[in-house]
DNA sequence: AGCAAATTGTAAACCGCTTTACATTGAGGT
DNA sequence: ACCTCAATGTAAAGCGGTTTACAATTTGCT
């Protein structure tokens, strides 16, 4: 009944060529006072819209920005899922999502279907080791922001919490409670931020200058709850003389509070215990977990103002990396040694 | 450098014309073995896609969804969202997001670009009562599933869980704990849900034939955090007799804790809680948290069955609606009356 | 007045695929 | 041998915009 109208219809209305009323509608011409009016009401008159689809054909490009992701599920994704889309849709951009559960074949169809459809972006975050092939698909799009992880081999600007001082304020804090031997439970095997979460705890926990990795036990997995069931109960029959915890994720926190709990392993009374992320409902724990908080929210503001931003030179070279400060929220997971 | 490759070049390269090509690969054609093969390997020397943008102008329609909601951040849609995309990518299809933060105005147009996007379906949630705008936008679209909650004046399928169902499990559970006078704190003021799970508890904690829902308090808000808190403490100031509050939803239950745990009330010492969702880590809260818990994941996939389902007839008539069972998850937070 | 430079506007090609309507070829039936 | 029907294939017209290259009309200057 209502046929939609289109371009040539304004035209005809206004009397004017379809053109003009391209042109004026995209700002690329300036009319006349008359025909200006002409064409406002038309366009009014008709309540007409351009479609999308002519128009991304007609210019090859696309309105809409790709957010490849583990897992949405996960708070700490679904919370930088929300921040992002709701930035880009105050930008006038639309977000679709792509879940890939750290499998990397899902990885490279998002990434090849991102390509075809001619995002405006990509919004990339893995939690696994990726091969050189996601990087030289990464490396295929205009603009991208690598979130959270690094992909070796990209050389898009990459967004994330500052992992070393999140790793340091826990140590610190840790060491401050008394605390001396702290085992590290960690998420992703050959992840940088692995790594240097541990690292910080290590630059927190030991004195200056005398820092030594071989001195943390550690125990890497996946950023899953089973790893951390799995992690949690493998600490346990290792453990010699540790005092306290300092987990890499609230999956995995959940994970180890999960088997603690099946096992009646006491928090803080026979451990102490820091969370890294606080996107979970940590305050309600039993007991409430102090935690590395990161930004999620800001993250995700902040990675559509990159893909955005016009003056692309500075993420040419390839080394640009933005990190952002987290922040240590003290609940009550570790005890103080030092009241005894 | 590397050209992209176009129809009209595969069909160059097999000798046939572009048509050919085209009907071949969309199934329309049927070619002889000699020439299909010609076909194939062109295609394949090419690395042939066809550009999505051209194929959606000319068709007019589009492979992707919009799936509306009003907030992914919140772990109920979030793990919607989750068993959504991951069930349209199976069926390939992609999703796009919308957060709608229950403001009509981001509903409206949500809808309107996913109207004028020509998207193949729209997932519809929202938590709040909407005008009859926000129905008519969803009646313009051929595929529609109007999910969790009723919106009144559309005749899509409806899909959600049963909320009297939930209601009465918990009813029944509070009932046979020994609970008679229970509260209710619930979460969208004028919304189908809010009122129909009342009703279930009330079936459920009432001998039968003497439901009667003056006799349930109810404090009723919207579905988020601070609500709870409020309502909470509002509860508190007017409490009676009641040993028992049933909470609509997670959200709402955290703001209830929150509150309680600031005003050092315990449970389940002082009151029983059950929450209704499930979608939230309560098995490690203090304490573990009695709940309904809704099959999200399910839910998500079942979704996109229907909207799926090319047999559309029985989704036309306006009243089709389908429940899917919830459970209760028994833990910690209900007090056994009768072990006094 | 006369000419160059703005200003204001348009015709037509193009983006890359789909689809309708029609053409050719070969097989089967009598 | 002739006709019909399937099988196989194609030309050309869209889909609804954008954009290049060019035309007409004013305006500014000497």
């Amino acid at each position: 009944m209502e046929r939609k109208n289109k371009l040539v219809d304004v035209a005809a209305a206004a009397n004017v060529s379809p053109t003009t009323v391209s042109r004026y509608m995209n700002g690329t011409l300036h009319l006349s006072e008359r025909t200006q009016i002409r064409v406002d009401t038309a366009i009014e008159k008709l309540s007409y819209m351009p479609d999308p689809h002519a128009r991304r054909l007609s210019t090859g490009k696309s309105d809409t920005f790709a957010l490849i992701l583990p897992d949405i599920a996960n708070p700490f994704f679904s919370k930088i899922a929300a921040s992002i889309e709701i930035a880009a849709a105050n930008a006038g951009y639309m977000v679709v999502l792509f879940a890939t559960f750290n499998e990397e074949s899902r990885e490279i169809s998002a990434l090849e279907l991102a390509l075809q459809n001619k995002v405006a972006g990509v919004f990339f975050a893995t939690n696994h080791r990726t091969s050189s092939l996601v990087a030289q698909l990464l490396n295929k799009f205009e603009r991208v922001v690598i979130l959270d992880e690094d992909v070796l081999g990209t050389q898009a600007p990459k967004l994330r919490c500052d992992n070393v001082m999140g790793g340091e304020l826990a140590g610190k804090y840790l060491r401050g409670q008394g605390h001396r031997n702290v085992a590290y439970i960690g998420g992703g095997k050959d992840l940088l931020s692995t790594y240097l979460r541990l690292k910080g705890l290590e630059n927190g926990l030991l004195p200056k200058g005398n820092s030594n990795s071989g001195l943390i036990k550690h125990y890497v997995g996946d950023h899953d709850i089973n790893s951390g069931k799995i992690l949690a109960k493998k600490f346990l029959t290792e453990v010699k003389n540790e005092t306290a915890i300092f987990v890499g994720s609230d999956e995995l926190t959940i994970g180890v509070l999960t088997a603690f709990k099946e096992l009646g392993v006491k928090i803080p009374d026979e451990f102490s215990l820091i969370s890294f992320d606080g996107v979970q409902n940590l305050k309600l724990f039993q007991p409430a977990i102090t935690n590395v908080g990161q930004p999620v929210e800001s993250l995700g503001k902040r990675a559509v103002e990159i893909i955005l931003n016009d003056d692309r030179d500075q993420y040419e070279a390839g080394d640009y990396l933005e990190l952002v400060p987290v922040s240590l929220n003290v609940e009550h997971s570790v005890s103080n040694l030092k009241a005894n």
